[in-house]
DNA sequence: GATATTGTGTAACATTAGTTACAGATAGAG
DNA sequence: CTCTATCTGTAACTAATGTTACACAATATC
C-alpha cells in the first residue's frame, strides 16, 4: 500500500522528501465496493488520493435525484473536496467505492503549507483542478448534446475504460441512477443497444462488444 | 482604468508590488457588446480579467450547438484560459461580451512566476477555479435537474443579477442559443410566464417583474 | 423447496420538448 | 414613406422521454 502511494507521487512528479511526510502524516482506508465514502452535506477533514479502484462523484438536488460527475481511478484525487475545505464549506455531492478501493486520506489542514512549500504539489492540485474541469465540461456536453440513447452507450463505454473491464456489473436501476432517467427507460434503451449488437444483457450484468 | 484594476487587485488581497507588475506588463482592452473575445480552437496567450461589463462563456459542440456556462463578472477571471495554456491545449468555448467591457490582458507566460512568489495571488487564482466549479456545477444542476420552464426562468433571474438591471435586451432566437434549444419553444415559455405575470414582453426586450 | 425480494421486459399512455409553417408586428435602411 | 430584415405569436404536428402497471425470471432467505 505504501508502494502503491510512493509510486503515485512519484510519478506525479513529487519529491521522496515531500512523499514522505504524505506517508506520515495521512492515514490508508479500504472501502467495500458500494461504500459510502462522503456524504453529502459532511465537511471533510481530508483529501483523498485514489490508490486502488474505483470512486465515482454523483451530485445530488434536495429532491433524492442524482447525475454522475465523473470517476475517480487510481493516482487521482478529489480536488472538491480540498476546495470544499479550504473554504470551509460543505459538500454538495457523495462520493462511493465503485469497486472494491483503497484511499490514503491526508488531513486538510496539511495542504495549504505544501501548496506554499512544493512547487510539483502545487502542480499536482493544480492539474488535478484542471483534469475534474475537464470532465465536469464533459459531463456537461453528454447531458446537453446527446439524447438519452447515446448518453448510455457513452456511459457504458466510460465505464467498461475505468474499470478496464467489458463486463459492467449492475442494474438497470442503478444506472438509471447515474443518468438521473428512471429504471424503465433504461431497460428500453438498453434493450435496444442490444439488438443493434453492441451490447449482450444478463441480469445483474453487461456485456460491451 | 488603472483604478478599476488596482481596486480589484487590492480588494482580492494582491500586494501593491504585484499589482503593480500586473499592470506594468498586461495590456487593456475593450470590447463591445456582441464582440466575440475568446473563438473555440484559439489557443490564447492571454488571462483576462474582467474590469467592467460582463463577459459571457459558453461551450460549442462540433454541429453548431451551444450552450451557456456561466457569467464572468468585474474582478473575475477566466480560469480556463489559464489551464488551457498553462498545459498548452486549445480553448474548447467562446467567450463573449454581453455588454460593452473592459479587460485586463495578462500575458500567460508571467502566470506559473507569479503562482510561485506571491501567496496572494496563488489564493486569487485557486479561489477564482474554485468559483468557475461551483458555477459549473450550478449549471449541471439546472441542465439535469430543471424541466425548461424553471430554466429559463432562472436563466432570466441569473441576467438580472449579473446586468443588476431588471431589463434584459436579448432577441429570444439568442435566450434560445444559450440553453440549448430552438426560438419556438422559447417563446412560447416566456408567453407563459408573462401569462402568469411574472415578466414582461417586448420586441428585444424582457422585464423581469 | 416454499417464499420473499429484486431484477427485467414490455405495453399503454402522459408529458415535455422539438419542428415546421405561416401570419403579423416592429424597427432600420434607403 | 416604402421596402426589407428581423422578431414574435401561435397552431399543428412529431419525437423523445417519463410514468404506470403488470407479468415473469432469477436469486436470496428461511
Amino acid at each position: 500500500m505504501q508502494e502503491s502511494l510512493k509510486s503515485i507521487l512519484s510519478e506525479a512528479g513529487i519529491e521522496d522528501e515531500l512523499i514522505q511526510e504524505i506517508q506520515k502524516v495521512g492515514i490508508s482506508k479500504t472501502a467495500r465496493s458500494g461504500e459510502l465514502i462522503i456524504t453529502p452535506g459532511s465537511t471533510s477533514m481530508y483529501m483523498p488520493i485514489v490508490l486502488e479502484g474505483l470512486l465515482s462523484v454523483v451530485r445530488q438536488d434536495g429532491d433524492a435525484n442524482e447525475i454522475l460527475l465523473y470517476y475517480l481511478e487510481g493516482g487521482e484525487t478529489c480536488a472538491m473536496s480540498l476546495a470544499c475545505c479550504i473554504e470551509g464549506k460543505r459538500n454538495d455531492f457523495k462520493v462511493t467505492a465503485e469497486d472494491n478501493s483503497v484511499l490514503w486520506m491526508i488531513p486538510m489542514n496539511y495542504m495549504d503549507e505544501w501548496i506554499q512549500n512544493y512547487r510539483s504539489f502545487r502542480k499536482y492540485v493544480f492539474s488535478s483542478y484542471q483534469t475534474r474541469f475537464d470532465e465536469l465540461l464533459e459531463t456537461i456536453d453528454s447531458i446537453t448534446f446527446l439524447n438519452l440513447y447515446d448518453r448510455l452507450y457513452k456511459y457504458l463505454l466510460d465505464k467498461k475504460q475505468a474499470t478496464k473491464s467489458y463486463e459492467i456489473n449492475m442494474s438497470h436501476e442503478q444506472i438509471a441512477q447515474h443518468l438521473n432517467t428512471s429504471r424503465v427507460v433504461v431497460s428500453r434503451l438498453l434493450k435496444q443497444l442490444e439488438n443493434e449488437g453492441k451490447i449482450e444483457l444478463e441480469r445483474n450484468r453487461i456485456s460491451i462488444l
